[in-house]
DNA sequence: TCTAGGCTACCGCAACCTAC
DNA sequence: GTAGGTTGCGGTAGCCTAGA
């Protein structure tokens, strides 16, 4: 990476050196606060996120409730900067694209001078502002974090030249474009690889290994067609259904034996209540059908957490891969749209499993893990390129932005030149 | 007495509301 | 205008109680 010829002191700690052409402006001089108050219904509500700035509130996930009276929301014009008070420690600004309204605890501001506002868009969510605004927050020690407009008026901008701002702005917008791409790339790929994932075990469970292998209609609606030599057999015929006796305040952190609660989390506890092979599932909420663990040891467990053990014409990890194969399909029938909804025991003791001979089910979990160990070593080679595209993506945007790096060699040559 | 159905409390988050 | 309280929502877990 290219750098300037030449850096003067900032004269700001927390900013360090800076080209010497460029400019150290408090943000009052920059930006003046626009507070137009419309209650226009028919104007766009925005929301502001860390990942893609300004956003139309429809295309996030908010909690956040809307106030029937948009009386007091604030309007924002293109190119107007929005600040979240209580997130701005967060790094949560942007540059608005759009013509609409937001929640009257934003600030909106607007440039007073020729700037590039992409530049500003790109410096003020920098992890340096970011903490500068932090410590300007009031309500330090409180749950109400806020940065106030006098607070954000107060702080140090950067000024290069305006050629420069907008040459550093295509230069990260090209640059983040791509690397933005690139991490959508690897997303999607392990989108694929998790879709794969479980593919290959439904696959293995319900058909078995051999593609050519001759198959029989099951009679059972989801699980579709099986492997003629394949038995059916209901749950209560292969294994002992029991719910613990614990609450999740039982646990004890760092205890000696695993205890498993309703959710995917493991906690930690210093009893047992059982000591062997044992599938578990949470028995209501959330983790309904989805949350599994498989376990051969010392463990305790939740008083609605169903554990499954002394297996019968079943292998325990097949039990297991079935289950988190095939279970949700069933509990979805069953299931109200509470969040809190139990499994009955009836439907548990009555599920259906297709069953290959014991040493085929040994064949097909040696595969499975054999399998999925490879996929899961893909993911996480790709999780890790995700995470470091993302911390050079961070970098290249603090380092252009602070003049840390010049974004090309004609501005290099050039500067000292250029003017605002 | 034990099991499990169902209600409710609690928590974290994010935005709204309002007293000062 | 600001500071801090309130609200709504989704998720998690505790409590009460009917029925076996």
């Amino acid at each position: 990476m290219l750098k300037y010829p030449e850096y003067k002191d900032s004269g700001v700690e927390w900013i360090g050196d800076i080209p010497s052409h460029w400019s150290a402006w408090r943000l009052k001089y920059i930006f003046d606060e626009v507070d137009i108050r419309k209650g226009d219904k028919q104007l766009p509500l925005l929301g502001i996120t860390k990942a893609k700035g300004i956003v139309l509130r429809g295309e996030i996930e908010s909690r956040a409730s809307v106030s029937d009276s948009y009386e007091k929301y604030k309007v924002c014009n293109t190119n107007d900067i929005v600040m979240n008070k209580m997130q701005a420690w967060n790094g949560i600004f942007g540059i608005s694209q759009y013509h609409g309204i937001v929640s009257p605890d934003y600030a909106v501001f607007k440039k007073i001078i020729d700037i590039n506002v992409r530049y500003f868009h790109y410096l003020l969510r920098t992890d340096l502002y970011a903490s500068l605004f932090r410590l300007k927050c009031r309500g330090m020690g409180t749950a109400f974090l806020r940065l106030n407009s006098p607070d954000f008026f107060d702080c140090i901008g950067l000024l290069p030249p305006l050629p420069e701002q907008q040459a550093i702005a295509d230069f990260l917008d090209d640059k983040t474009g791509k690397i933005d791409m690139l991490i959508s790339t690897k997303r999607r790929q392990i989108e694929l690889l998790k879709e794969q994932r479980t593919a290959v075990i439904n696959q293995a469970v319900t058909r078995g290994l051999d593609p050519d292998v001759e198959l029989k209609d099951s009679g059972i609606e989801w699980l579709g067609q099986i492997p003629k030599h394949w038995g059916i057999k209901r749950l209560k015929f292969l294994t002992t259904i029991n719910t613990g006796d614990k609450d999740t305040v039982n646990n004890i952190e760092n205890g000696e034996y695993p205890f498993f609660v309703r959710s995917q989390t493991i906690e930690r506890i210093n009893s047992y209540t059982y000591d062997g092979e044992a599938v578990l599932t949470a028995g209501d909420g959330v983790g309904v059908a989805k949350v599994f663990h498989y376990i051969n040891g010392k463990f305790d467990y939740h008083q609605r957490v169903y554990k499954f053990s002394d297996f019968k014409d079943i292998v325990g990890k097949f039990f297991f891969h079935y289950m988190k194969a095939n279970l949700y399909k069933e509990v979805i029938k069953i299931s109200a749209k509470s969040t809190v909804d139990s499994l009955r025991m009836p439907m548990l003791q009555n599920f259906v499993f297709a069953l290959p001979p014991i040493e085929e089910q040994n064949c097909i979990c040696a595969y499975i893990e054999e399998t999925t160990q490879e996929i899961d070593k893909t993911i996480t080679k790709a999780q890790k390129q995700i995470e470091l595209l993302t911390e050079y993506r961070t970098g290249l945007i603090s380092e252009a932005v602070t003049g840390k790096i010049c974004v090309s060699e004609q501005l290099a040559v050039n500067s000292g030149k250029g003017e605002m």
